[in-house]
DNA sequence: ACTTTCTAGAACAGAAAGGTTATAGAGTCG
DNA sequence: CGACTCTATAACCTTTCTGTTCTAGAAAGT
């Protein structure tokens, strides 16, 4: 899986483009081009970044035809929430809302995040 | 507060040595001599990081004697969180074991990270 | 005030990140 | 097989990051 865990998968985070790449990938695979079209960079810069989640363990590929599929694997992110969470007790007076926060997505389809 | 939020505070968080720069934090307030300690790095080294971690608002800063004090602010972390959860429903199969280990926390201060 | 202590900033170096264009390569389909 | 489609790689550039050493500055204590 991911090199570093933790290192990788919070590196691969802090760019605003993988995180939309991300959120895309939640509904549901996408080919490279699929990836690249929303957005105003090359293709060689998205086939890079998709290495990036790749090696974050963030995403898994599979093929379809000439074209290439990314899925999105949400384990690493799983374990980021689960770093993140050893410091809930730092937040108590907002864990409450954020407990408010999870409740509500999960009934909320448009609750998920965009960026 | 921080700048661009998400950005800076998931690229704060990419990197080991801030990662247990909050660690310690979480012990309480510390100087910057006594962050320096534990690490191989340099202070001026130890001085930047602690300006990233402030810039993503992760840290806060007061003044006592000649000391420059460096204290947890979670509420950043907690936004990060929010992020994640957004992916929650993408690993519903982890989920229930990340409640687990959430109520263990809740009760259990070793549970904290160390890394 | 002077000295000492603790932290920040300047200047520099090397590595890594992110983007571009041009090109190679892998896989399909007629 | 041959042409075409889709994606990856190479080569290059610029900017940002991380660390260093040396020095300046701010606050306290004597």
């Amino acid at each position: 899986m991911a090199v570093d865990q933790l290192d990788v998968v919070f590196g691969a985070l802090a760019d605003p483009t993988r995180r939309a790449i991300l959120t895309r990938l939640t509904h549901g695979e996408a080919t490279v081009a699929e990836l690249v079209a929303p957005f105003e960079v090359s293709q060689p810069a998205i086939s890079r970044h998709l290495k990036v989640l790749e090696r974050a363990g963030l995403i898994s590929r599979t093929r379809r035809a000439t074209a290439r599929l990314s899925h999105l694997e949400a384990e690493p992110l799983r374990q980021a929430t689960v770093w993140l969470a050893g410091y809930r007790e730092y937040w108590e007076e907002s864990y409450e809302r954020l407990d408010e926060l999870l409740a509500a997505m999960q009934d909320d389809e448009t609750g998920r995040n965009t960026s």
